[in-house]
Order: C-alpha cells, then structure tokens, then sequence
DNA sequence: CCCTCATACATAGACAGACTACATATAGAC
DNA sequence: GTCTATATGTAGTCTGTCTATGTATGAGGG
C-alpha cells in the first residue's frame, strides 16, 4: 500500500509513531513499516517535509546529533503535539465510522 | 465533517450508495447524509463531477429522466462497478487496519 | 404575482497533499 | 573500488476535492 495513500492522516501517524518513543526521519520510517505490518511504507520525501512542517507547527522538537558519523535529527513530541495527536486520533474514529458505515453497513446484501 | 474530507474514498461511497438501489446525484447526497450520521455531507461540486468520472470509468450507467418536471439522471452500478465495489471494501479494510493499527496500537499511554 | 426555498444538474478554477525524481553524504561489506 | 544500507533533504508535478458560480423548475408564502 502507500502508494497513493495515507491522504490526510499523515501527521496522526507521524505523531503516533513519536508517542512514547523520540524517534530519526529513517527510523519513523521503518517504524511505520513495523507497526503496520508492512502496509504502510512511506517514501523519504513525504516524511521530510512533513516533519519539518509539525515542527514548524510546534508539535515536535527536532535535535541534531550524530550517531556512527552519520547527523541525525531526532525528533520528540512536544506538549501541544501530544493534544494534537489526540485530536487526530478522535478525528479518526469519526472518520473511519462514517466510511465504514457506508462503506460497510447499509443495505448490505451478498 | 466532509469539509476536505473523503480523502481517496470517494468512488467508494458512491458505488456503495448506488449498491441495491439506482440514485441520482442529489439522492445520492441526501443517502449518504443519511447513511453517515450527517457526517459526511458532499457539496455538488464534487458529487457531479464524480459521477461522470464513474460512469465514463464505466462503473455505473446514467439514464435520463423527469419527475415533477425536474430531469434527473439516475445511475445504476454496471457489473464492473459492483466488482470494483468489492475492491474498494477490501481496500479499505487494509487501509483502515494499518491506520488503526498505527494511530490506535502500540505503546498506549493515557 | 413575486420572492424564496428545495430540488436538480453542471463547470471552472483554486488549492492542498502526497508523490516522483533527484541530490548529497558516510559506513560497512565484498 | 563498488555496492548497499543509513540518513537527510529539495524541486516540481499530479491528482483529487473544494469553492464559487451558473442554470432551471416547482411549491409555498405573502
């Protein structure tokens, strides 16, 4: 999958992802991957941007270092980030519950 | 909801409003209303287009009519567009998963 | 009779989001 | 010395959905 795909969750799971844990642009990646069983796989230059645009947004702190001489910039979630991740994850369950409620139920006849 | 929202799962809700019984545009908006809880509430501007991509897609067929002086088009899902109506459920149950899975799962901490 | 609202379809243009393709650099394995 | 894995990043494009707008009829209120 992710071809084509996270269309407007992508800032939920990039949040998600850094809940509990700080987390590197390559090793968000691979998380993703981990996590949702290989469905999920995110090319670099979706994440980048997009880390940089939650922090610009103040919802994750990013901190250069350097890791077997390769710089890293480790990415925490902040305050406001956690409450956002919180919204994303209501906004969500009411999306996904009204897809699925037409997607699925209704006049359901195989 | 729905103000920039369906997000990639448009052609889905309308096959599977159209799945049973024949709609036209207008009925197909008020159905999802309906269908959804008013969650998901799809200006015309969006619908309309949408249907005349389906059908020249060949999914549904488009008949016109007239009731109470109004014409209508009414669209009925062809053979192929059931079929890509089950590719859409599958679709979704995939993409919904691995969302779920990364927004919902892993290191839970209230 | 006129105005407004609900019904009904439709197009043009703007906008945002995520993608592809590309560019750069180090470390370790072969 | 070349290839793969690690690691970050930009530029440009593309697709999909939205906003704004336009047309037209019927019903109901004033």
């Amino acid at each position: 999958m992710a071809q084509d795909s996270v269309k407007g969750h992508l800032d939920g799971l990039l949040l998600a992802v850094l809940d509990g844990a700080p987390l590197h642009g390559y090793g968000i990646i691979e998380a993703l991957q981990r996590r949702s069983g290989q469905a999920i796989d995110l090319p670099t230059g979706t994440v980048y941007p997009a880390l940089r645009r939650l922090e610009r947004a103040g919802w994750i702190d990013g901190d250069w270092s350097v890791v077997n001489g390769r710089r890293r910039r480790t990415y925490t979630l902040t305050r406001s980030g956690r409450k956002a991740l919180g919204e994303e994850r209501s906004e969500w369950i009411r999306f996904s519950g009204a897809i699925g409620s037409v997607l699925g139920g209704g006049t359901w006849q195989t």
